[in-house]
DNA sequence: CAGTGGTCTAGACCACCGA
DNA sequence: CGGTGGTCTAGACCACTGT
C-alpha cells in the first residue's frame, strides 16, 4: 500500500480509468460493472471502488440507481463545453480544414499583450488562418499565442487543430471568454471570405485559458450564411 | 444507526448542513473545521465527514488544501449565468427600457410550435419590443411565450423585465439555448433600429427553459455598434 | 514535531429492486 | 430471495504543511 501523491492517486485511479474505458463506447443506459464486481476484480475495498465511481458520477458519465446498479448515464444537457473549431465542425459532420496565411513570431502589441496577460513587446506567435468546412470557406481567424508557454511551436509544424496541439502540450483551454458581435466585412475579410465588402460578418473574439494561464486569444470573422454559433447558458436541469 | 433514505440521508447530511451554515457568511480563504474536529463534534467516522465535505467541495463552497486544512473557497469564475436583457444592461450600468410594439395572443406557427415544444395552432403570446439602454436603441425582439404556462399574462400588464415576470410565476428560465449569427438588416429591422437597410445586425435566437418546460423563445436583432454579447464557456478553473 | 488532508481496509446493516 | 447501491465504522499509513 504505497500511497504516492506524485502519481496523482493510486488504486482508485486504476479502477476509475478501467471503468472509464469500459464505459467510453457503451450505449447510454447499459450497465456498468457492479461495485462488488470491481472489488473482486481489483482486490480492493468497496469504499475505494465507490471513490472511483464517485468521480465518474460527478462527471456525469455514470448514474447510480439504488437497488438496481450503476449505468452509463443518458446524455445530459451539458453546459456549453469549450470546443475548438475543428471539433465543432466534426460534430456537425463536416470536414474541417485550414489554410495558414501567417505563422510567425511577433512582438505583442498593447491589445494582444493585455489579452494574453503579458507585457507589450513580449514574444507572441501570430497565426492567421482561413478555415473551411467541406471545402467551403467559413471564417478567417487571427490567433495569438503566448510564446513563453509554447516553445518551438512554430518549428514543430502547424497542426490542423490548434486545440489538439495545445492539448498535446498539456495546455488545452478549459475556459474561454468570448465577445460576439457583427460588423461589416473589411476589404481584407471580404476578399478572403469571398463575399462583398461591407456585407455582414459574425465577429468572435475569444480569450482561451488553461487554468489561470491565457494561452490563446483570437479574433475570427465568420460568413454568417455558413455559420451559426450555438451556446448553452445556465444550469443544466 | 438508523439509516432512512426517506430523510434524504442521515449523519453525513447533518454534518454537511452544519458546515454549510458555518461557511455561509464566512470570508473566502477562512478556515473551515478540520475533518477530525468534525469527527469529534459529531461522534462520527472520518469517512462520514469526508463524504459530507465532498459534497461541499464539489459544489465549489470549500477547497481542500493537503497538509493545511479545508477552507472557504475563493469566489470562482462561474460559467455564464443566464441573464435577461434587463439584468444584462443594469450590470453594464445602463438603464434598460422597452417599448412594446406587439402584444397579443396568436396561434403558433410550425417553427414557433416546434421551438416551444407545443403543437402548431396552440395559443402563444407574441410580444414584440424595441429595447433601449440609456435611451439608445439596442435591439428589436420578437418573443413567443407558451400561453398554457402563463394564463392571463397579457391581462396583467406588460412588465419591463420578462424574466422578472416569469420569475414571479415561478418560471424563471434557468437554461437557454442560443443560436447566434449575423445578417443584413431587413427593412423592418432597419427602420426600427434606425440604421440603413442591409447593414449588419447581430441575430440572437434563444430558447429559454425552466426545468424541462420551454417557456420562451425569441429572436432578437441587435445593433452591433451598440451591443456585444459576452459568453463564458467551459469549466470554471 | 503535531496537525492536516489523501488514501485505504474489511468488515457491517439498511432500503430497494427484480426474479 | 440474492444482488444492488447507500451509509457507516474504527481503525491505518501516507505526504505534506506549519511552527
Amino acid at each position: 500500500m504505497e500511497a504516492k501523491r506524485s502519481e496523482g492517486g493510486l488504486k482508485h485511479v486504476q479502477v476509475r480509468e478501467y471503468v472509464r474505458e469500459l464505459v467510453a463506447g457503451a450505449a447510454p443506459g447499459s450497465a456498468a460493472p457492479s461495485e462488488r464486481e470491481l472489488v473482486a476484480r481489483f482486490g480492493v475495498a468497496r469504499m475505494t471502488v465507490r471513490q472511483a465511481l464517485d468521480v465518474l458520477v460527478t462527471e456525469g458519465l455514470l448514474e447510480r440507481v439504488p437497488g438496481r446498479g450503476t449505468f452509463v448515464a443518458h446524455p445530459r444537457r451539458r453546459v456549453g463545453r469549450l470546443s475548438s473549431y475543428s471539433e465543432d465542425m466534426k460534430v456537425r459532420g463536416l470536414l474541417p480544414e485550414s489554410q495558414t496565411l501567417v505563422a510567425r513570431r511577433e512582438q505583442a502589441g498593447p491589445g494582444v499583450a493585455r489579452a494574453l496577460d503579458i507585457s507589450p513587446g513580449d514574444a507572441v506567435i501570430h497565426w492567421k488562418r482561413l478555415r473551411r468546412a467541406d471545402q467551403q470557406i467559413i471564417c478567417v481567424e487571427d490567433a495569438y499565442l503566448n510564446e513563453v508557454l509554447l516553445p518551438g511551436f512554430l518549428q514543430s509544424g502547424m497542426p490542423t487543430s490548434l486545440y489538439q496541439a495545445l492539448e498535446d502540450r498539456g495546455l488545452r483551454p478549459t475556459w474561454a471568454e468570448d465577445a460576439i458581435s457583427a460588423s461589416a466585412a473589411t476589404e481584407d475579410e471580404a476578399s478572403l471570405l469571398e463575399i462583398a465588402p461591407g456585407s455582414p460578418v459574425l465577429q468572435l473574439s475569444r480569450r482561451a485559458l488553461c487554468g489561470d494561464k491565457v494561452v490563446n486569444v483570437s479574433r475570427s470573422a465568420f460568413r454568417p450564411d455558413r455559420f451559426t454559433m450555438h451556446v448553452q447558458l445556465g444550469e443544466p436541469s
